[in-house]
RNA sequence: CGCGGGGUGGAGCAGUUCGGUAGCUCGCCGGGCUCAUAACCCGGAGGUCGUAGGUUCAAAUCCUGCCCCCGCAA
């Protein structure tokens, strides 16, 4: 089919990739124009940008999808209209430019958590289950009829970067299929049904861990906000950045048995107290401790919480 | 010139204010203790202190230029 593909960030590299591979004829390839990024703001193309210039398709760089633009891709003569994590909305008019309308891969199970941060927001908030969905784009945000839906398990320790990078794989695969169906005329849509949530951008203030929280929650924040905005907590009136956090349960026999012959002493479960109990670095929350692994302070590299804890030559710290 | 932190043996840091050839916690190597050990004890290797130049009897430390890394903000 003669494809129209709005994508921005490399969750929606899969399924570009995939339906050129599966022999579409994608005529053009809206992306958000290169914007500065980095420390030196250098104007960079977006992740969609790079890709579909070295795959030799026609770029078209918008912000804002504007009658200009849709009069150009109308030229075109899209049979269907691909959206994944474009960043913009689609007009009325653009919508009614492809014969099938446009199809939007959304990373939940919609009706749950419409907007920007899907993924987030489910992992933030601790759900059982997600999964993808892909659904006719109306007017409304994200509420368009359902074409296909399918809930994909998240692993315990899975951080939004990797259930993204996972969504975006298998929901490439299901967009083909979906198109194929829509082409041979099988496809059949059904309402969205229920209230809904909706999936609130992320500002790095989320990132800020709570350590008063218990467990449990601190860890689903995270999940989360990693690696975008990124976690951080406070200590000593330094930012520290959180990379890596992991659960104590989850550690191995020999960290366990250490952890074990040293706690005897005080628990560190006083809310944001840093110990070093054996080879790891324990944070206090609410209720049982989490373990630091990776981190990293305002201006140093990234580095193992134990050498940054040795750095401190203190036998205990406090984040807040 | 958006604000700011930092480059010291393999790692993380101290030492720089008040110049006098380098220290801490680890890691590594060897030995010991031990049923055993990532725990403990003894010993050892390993550093042009980012780089170029300047001041000085003497520079990690003072002055100047340059390179690199990073946090915030965008």
């Amino acid at each position: 089919m003669r494809i129209v593909f709005a994508g921005t960030p490399d969750a929606a590299i899969p399924s570009l990739r995939a339906l050129v591979a599966a022999g579409h004829d994608v005529v053009a390839v809206v992306s958000r124009e290169d914007a500065p990024t980095g420390r030196k703001r250098i104007l960079t193309p977006s992740p969609i940008a790079s890709v579909a210039e070295e795959l030799g398709l026609n770029v078209i760089r918008a912000n804002k999808l504007t009658p200009d633009v849709t009069a150009q891709i109308a030229t075109l003569q899209p049979e269907v209209g691909v959206i994944v994590a474009y960043g913009g909305l689609v007009p009325q008019a653009l919508l009614a430019v492809p014969t099938h309308g446009w199809f939007n891969l959304h990373f939940s199970l919609l009706p749950e958590w419409r907007g920007a941060a899907p993924v987030q927001r489910s992992l933030m908030a601790g759900d059982a289950q997600n999964g993808i969905t892909i659904f006719q784009l109306v007017q409304a945000l994200d509420a368009g009829d359902i074409l296909s839906q399918r809930v994909i398990p998240v692993d315990e320790s899975a951080t939004a970067g990797d259930v993204l990078a996972h969504y975006a794989e298998e929901g490439a695969r299901d967009i083909v299929r979906d198109l194929e169906s829509l082409a041979s005329d099988n496809a059949r849509l059904r309402p969205q049904t229920g209230e809904g949530t909706y999936a609130q951008k992320l500002t790095n203030a989320d990132g800020r861990l709570d350590w008063t929280q218990p467990a449990s929650r601190v860890f689903a924040q995270y999940r989360g906000v990693t690696p975008e905005p990124g976690a951080f907590t406070e200590v000593d009136g330094q930012r520290v950045k959180v990379l890596e956090l992991a659960r104590v349960v989850g550690v191995n026999a020999s960290e366990a048995s250490a952890i074990e012959t040293t706690s005897a002493t005080p628990a560190p479960q006083t809310p944001g107290r840093i110990t070093l109990e054996g080879s790891a670095v324990l944070i206090g929350t609410a209720d049982a401790p989490l373990r630091l692994v990776t981190v990293q302070p305002a201006g140093k590299r990234a580095m193992a919480a134990t050498d940054w804890f040795r750095g401190l030559q203190l036998s205990e710290s406090t984040a807040s």
